[in-house]
DNA sequence: GGAAGCTCATAGCCATGGCCTATCCATATC
DNA sequence: GATATGGATAGGCCATGGCTATGAGCTTCC
């Protein structure tokens, strides 16, 4: 991976008007194809030919001949222009900053239930950004954040770290989610849920944290077993293996699959805010800020 | 084929300044490899992402994150500095002016007799010039040698066209060629062979101009019959459908394989020079010169 | 929480060097 | 030999890349 970062003693502009010569067979012609002056091209092309330490062509008093090493070396100098053009399209069509998509991490008890609305919101802009949405959980997301391998992430609990923007995009209660068959009914406390087994995500899932967070100091017992997703933590629960907590907005998807009631807390504050963070020198804030917006719509925060 | 001729809006040097930074993280860092100060190759970066239109990189405290655009225009860009090497490299290769090949063309009627001998002398030769011998008629020989396909031609009646070096190398008698069981015998004079039929050479070959400038008023009667090349034509002679003329310096070669007699001429000047020509520009001179002189050798003419 | 430190951007100045016009030189053509 | 063509040379101008010094934003450490 040694690399030379000698500076080549040559230039494209050089390399232009040597092919031009090629292309027009004399210097006078190539001077007024590139739009200068014979003896400033014939100037260049001689440094050219200097630092080269080869005589591309001959000259004589009827237009040029390309020598043999000329051809050689010509045909690699238009490879290299080749490239330069080809980096000048590709930088083309790169310099819409809404062809370029945004990279941003959404957990993965949000994505399913939130991207959908978002999406919907996306498609109706324009122009339209374009977004890859990666699954990921919180820790993950902010590493990739920091090392630049995302965007941004939509995310619960930021670590409140440097150089980031945090946008509160909203705020979801929880749900207490029990089997059909389970005697509590109507608003809950949460003390009401010590009594069964607590079902709950793998480790590195926020929601888990969050869930021992509010239900830890009531002596709830964890269920052995643990989630690797929502839709297993709601399958279990209807299994009767424990009664568990999940955000409202997973409510309509996840419920009514299966044979379980999501009843609210009686408590205030049972739930948690979503956050959409950025690195605060991105260049794509404009997308990122209307990506911010478009969560708080799709979350009911106007 | 249409090249666009317009010069690239952005330099090797900001390319090499890009690179630098992706690969050492930083500014400062990519400065100091690259030997110029930071603010010099933060101007030059910023220039760069100027003209493409494209953020490459996303600035903040500590060091900085190549753009997902960073990321693909920068594989480009060491594509072209890849390609800048390698025309560095090859370049470099081709500095010598031994090190590319002259070409050389030869007119069939010497290139067999005279070409091994020549390669003995240029064997001994410090730096040896390499050299391609082509072997092609007089009228192809210039032809190619105007257009600059040829670096050096070695023919018997060069037409005189501007721009070319004409180097008398040598001198070759012509001998009278007959078969074996001929009546002739000793020196000859041309209006002997009038009574044979006179095998040539296919057009082209200047040879057979000559053979007729010579033998062309005693009235020779020309075979139906004509030879591509020398050895046909002495076998042809030897096979006795006629008696032919050849240059002396193939005698060694040819007269041996078959039942055939070379027989010297009573005349002076029944014979053809041999020329070594060049464009007078040409940047290979020294070499060409070298060459014209192991031809004068290899003729026996010091 | 304020000072030090790191990193990139800005400002101002200087010199290199690319470009231009005018002219010269070599060669080919008539 | 006169003219025309095509590249090289000369001299001057100005854009530009480079430098030093300094500023601004952010992090870290005492």
């Amino acid at each position: 991976m040694a690399m030379s970062f000698r500076n080549p003693d040559f230039t494209l502009r050089q390399l232009q008007y040597a092919v031009a010569i090629q292309e027009t067979g004399g210097f006078g012609a190539a001077a007024e194809v590139c739009g200068v002056s014979q003896p400033s091209l014939s100037a260049q092309v001689a440094k050219l030919e200097d630092v080269l330490g080869v005589t591309l062509f001959e000259r004589h008093a009827r237009g040029v001949h390309v020598t043999l090493a000329g051809e050689a070396l010509l045909a690699r100098m238009r490879a290299v222009l080749d490239h330069t053009a080809s980096l000048e399209t590709a930088a083309h069509t790169l310099d819409d900053p809404w062809a370029t998509p945004v990279r941003v991490g959404v957990i993965p008890t949000v994505a399913p239930y939130l991207l959908p609305r978002m999406a919907e919101r996306i498609r109706k802009l324009e122009p339209r950004p374009r977004v890859h949405w990666l699954e990921l959980q919180t820790a993950v997301c902010e590493e990739q954040l920091a090392s630049g391998d995302l965007d941004a992430a939509l995310i619960a609990d930021p670590t409140t770290t440097s150089g980031t923007e945090d946008i509160v995009v909203g705020w979801e209660p929880f749900r207490a989610l029990v089997p059909s068959d389970h005697a509590l009914k109507g608003p809950v406390s949460l003390d009401q849920l010590a009594d069964d087994e607590l079902m709950l995500l793998d480790d590195g899932h926020c929601l888990r944290d969050h869930t021992l967070a509010f239900c830890g100091h009531s002596q709830a017992r964890e269920s052995p077993y643990r989630a690797t997703s929502l839709p297993t933590l709601v399958q279990m629960v209807a299994a009767g293996l424990g009664v568990s907590v999940i955000p409202e907005t997973a409510v309509d998807v996840e419920v009514g699959r299966a044979p379980v009631r999501a009843l609210p807390f009686r408590e205030e504050g049972v739930g948690r805010s979503l956050h959409f963070v950025f690195r605060s020198r991105s260049p794509r804030s404009d997308v990122l800020l209307q990506l911010a917006e478009i969560a708080r719509e799709s979350l009911g925060h106007p």
